[in-house]
DNA sequence: AAGCCGGGGGG
DNA sequence: CCCCCAGGCTT
């Protein structure tokens, strides 16, 4: 009688080899370089949304040394949209200690490349495994929905006993030898077949032994136990324009978009408009004593975040005189598209014809 | 251990 | 409205 686990392991790469038809830019990919920067993209990215990124960042950058050579203003730029701008701060910094301590050759031991910026262990195991066929099981959000839901493991995925729990299982399933081809294989079976909504029970070759499906917990597999909270938050962006320039920033705070721009920002409890933005004082000490004229206000724009819904409104306003606003430059309005933004903004510009993108 | 970090797609 | 996505870092 076969067990469980052997069952699991033959099926799946069976169901590769026979049925997996899932193609990507990346798939069989051996050049490190590129898989690291695929794995980068995709963390916690939809594969569909990160592939043009990819395609673009390989087209600029073709090597890790042209990609540590790059100014970070442009890697940010091609990054723009992303989200999560944090993977692009550690990606460059990981080219860079690439370049600089390995020569650019990208280091082929698992603790080397652990050690990298924005490199956790999900991608450690990745880049070990697919590109140099080291005995590394991945544990991604596809492997933690498999396993929780064949072996029937209730454990919460988001606890530190979990992540033990799961990894340890992963880790003893993985057939030693064909590393780089069962982790692309439970991965593809997660997103094709074991999906988090609708899974495919019926045609799943996995299915006489999938505690989950026996026991009707399909539904409640994987476990999680964190709630998130989501803040509302209203940003009032005074586009302050004096002459052909405007004035921006690059947000630097321990906040959401680091190393991303933005314009003369004034945040607010509640919904705001100019009036109650000046009769607050709130304008007082960006623009002092310094007149200026109210061009038009936008319609309110809202973007969701995890955490966070952000309600933003766009005042145009013009001075005579350039004021010295703190934190802020005047760059000429033509040069905004070298400049990164967050989304919301792209999405004002781009409503507005403001810039050409 | 818990919280935070984007943006998009689907139900 | 909710959840999830080839997770990792900070506190």
């Amino acid at each position: 009688m076969i067990s469980p686990r052997q069952f699991f392991t033959e099926k799946l790469l069976e169901w590769n080899r026979e049925t997996n038809t899932r193609n990507m830019p990346w798939k069989g990919e051996k050049n490190p370089y590129r898989i690291w920067l695929s794995e980068i993209i995709l963390q916690q990215t939809r594969v569909e949304q990160g592939w043009p990124y990819y395609e673009r960042f390989i087209q600029h950058y073709p090597t890790v040394k042209k990609l540590a050579a790059a100014p970070d203003e442009e890697v940010f730029r091609l990054w723009q949209g992303l989200g999560y701008y944090a993977r692009c701060k550690n990606m460059l910094a990981a080219a860079r200690e690439i370049t600089a301590t390995y020569q650019g050759k990208f280091p082929d031991q698992y603790e080397q490349i652990k050690a990298l910026k924005g490199i956790g262990s999900y991608t450690a195991a990745a880049i070990a495994s697919f590109a140099f066929n080291l005995p590394y099981a991945v544990l991604d959000g596809n492997v933690f929905r498999v396993l929780s839901r064949y072996f029937g493991i209730e454990t919460p995925i988001d606890s530190t006993a979990g992540k033990k729990q799961f990894g340890t299982l992963a880790q003893e399933l993985l057939p030693q030898s064909l590393s780089a081809e069962y982790n692309q294989s439970i991965m593809d079976f997660g997103a094709v077949v074991c999906k988090p909504q609708q899974p495919l029970c019926g045609e799943c070759v996995l299915r006489k032994k999938c505690v989950a499906l026996h026991e009707q917990l399909v539904p409640h597999l994987p476990v999680k136990t964190k709630k998130l909270l989501i803040k509302k938050r209203y940003f009032n962006y005074l586009l302050v324009h004096y002459k052909e320039d405007i004035y921006i920033r690059k947000r630097t705070d321990s906040d959401i978009w680091q190393n991303l721009h933005e314009f003369v920002l004034i945040e607010t409890a509640g919904p705001s408009d100019i009036t109650a933005l000046q009769s607050s004082g709130a304008i007082d000490p960006i623009l002092g004593k310094t007149p200026f004229e109210i061009d038009r206000v936008s319609a309110p724009f809202k973007q969701q975040l995890t955490h966070q819904t952000i309600h933003s409104q766009f005042i145009s306003i013009t001075v005579k005189k350039a004021p010295a606003i703190p934190g802020y430059t005047l760059v000429p309005r033509s040069s905004l598209n070298n400049y990164a933004f967050p989304k919301t903004i792209t999405t004002f510009l781009e409503s507005n014809h403001l810039q050409l993108f």
